[in-house]
DNA sequence: TTTTTAGTTTATAATTATTCTAAACTATAA
DNA sequence: TTATAGTTTAGAATAATTATAAACTAAAAA
């Protein structure tokens, strides 16, 4: 019960009514020891497995959107035309096979970068992350 | 005709019999002295534009990713959900604007790297690119 | 050369991912 | 308790891409 007080606590600092749906939402992706890289399809399968209430596709569209602007999932750079999130919103890097086009992660101190160019005026550099292709 | 010879020269060597489609194709992309992100969608426009014979967008599809595997354009990695092709095929790195959701080159050498993670077993590094998200 | 063949192009249909719509529902403020 | 503004939903609409199968063509074989 206090994990989910939590998660309505979060919801409401972002603006957003804890429904039902969204509660549902949240405990399934926000309390999982291990981040998680996925899919609107792939969580609508997750969601809706069980003898559970449904949640609508579209529900699951708009929450995921929503979370994301409120910071709590970042959308990962791909070349496959659908979109990935990652409950992971920490800075970090992935390795992508062109073979199996799956990507992975790299843990974030892996990597240094000593030297960053100057961003564009009137811009800020908010992270960074570098893909590593790999191939056999 | 000496650059047509060119390519013609170019396609037979990846086992591209060179059609009249991607002759054109390949004129407009690779004889071109700023590197060209594009769209399937904005390379049609581009192809289609002129009074000359049509092209295809199942041909343009078909032919961007038969040059994407013979290794003559690259796919940019992205958050939108369509493809964007890059003419540099070399590993460079981009602004990606979370704002406006564009990217724009950085030239290779104002990133420099100092430590890379060891690939999975088997597997190789190819290259790799860093994404620097930038804000206002 | 001419014929054959295997690869290519094309229009169009099918599929997939996502967004839109508007009616029903619900959390919260009054 | 009621009003209202935000949310959910099924299904329609849209956008990007892939599949299909008939017509075409480059290159190999005769």
């Amino acid at each position: 019960m206090n994990q989910k007080n939590g998660i309505i606590n979060k919801l409401r600092t972002s603006g957003l009514r804890p429904t039902k749906q969204r509660i549902l939402l949240a405990q399934n992706l926000f309390i999982r020891n291990k981040t998680f890289h996925f899919t609107v399809e792939k969580l609508e399968k997750e969601i809706n497995k069980n003898g559970n209430e449904k949640v609508s596709l579209a529900t699951i569209y708009n929450t995921v959107e929503a979370f994301t602007k409120a910071g709590y999932l970042k959308e990962i750079l791909t070349s496959k035309n659908k979109s990935y999130y990652d409950t992971n919103i920490k800075s970090h890097h992935h390795f992508y096979d062109e073979t199996t086009k799956e990507l992975t992660d790299i843990n974030y101190n892996q990597v240094k970068l000593n030297k960053l160019p100057t961003p564009p005026k009137g811009k800020k550099i908010k992270s960074f992350e570098v893909v590593i292709r790999i191939q056999k």
